[in-house]
DNA sequence: GGGAGAGATTGACGTCGGTCGATGGAAGCC
DNA sequence: GGCTTCCATCGACCGACGTCAATCTCTCCC
């Protein structure tokens, strides 16, 4: 099943948005975590600003790997619950 | 197993090697033939000059995902022997 | 209303990456 | 030796990327 189903340039997106260490550990911290994480969480954990750690995770939004939900003043987010299956495969072996 | 075993910049250095569309299908012809490949089959299927298609594959050659031997003129081109287990399911789940 | 806090957006800067043309070997053939 | 072929390397160009400071938006609370 050579690269069948889906498109070269949308799994290169993917690759793409993984392919930085600040945002394979993003996606790490996300998919073993239960709960939905907040950009605080992470402005913690990375000595990164604020504003760089938004634009990685909206990188992972444009890629559809993750969900965000806005309560209040804070941004919940998660792994994407909508994964394609090789894109889920793919998570499955990284992390 | 939470991103065990293998270093994250490790494994950011594979992903992006990968996260190109003219080497994730360079991978691709790799994985899926069983004869070494020579960089001529490749200025032949794809619209590139031959450095260009030269440097892509010295990419996968430094991210340790192909093996080369030299025979005379050519340059023949085949998938690593010895990949990591992470990477070989890597690209099991990719091409 | 006014202040404070979380997050997104903007603008800027430096670096990296993909591409090409030109050049440089190395091997084979006349 | 001289020519051809395959491949790697070099130099250059340009767009994309990671990062930050500054600013903006929105929500909550007093």
């Amino acid at each position: 099943m050579p690269m069948a189903g889906t498109k070269v340039d949308q799994l290169v997106e993917v690759l793409k948005a993984l392919a930085d260490p600040t945002r394979l550990q993003m996606i790490g911290v996300l998919k073993r975590s239960a709960e939905p994480v907040c950009i605080c969480d992470f402005t913690a954990a990375f000595d990164l600003s604020q504003p760089t750690l938004s634009h990685h995770m909206a990188k992972l939004r444009d890629a559809g790997l993750v969900d965000v939900s806005k309560a209040g003043i804070w941004a919940y987010y998660r792994l994407a619950s909508h994964l394609e299956p090789k894109t889920r495969a793919l998570l499955d072996v990284l992390v």
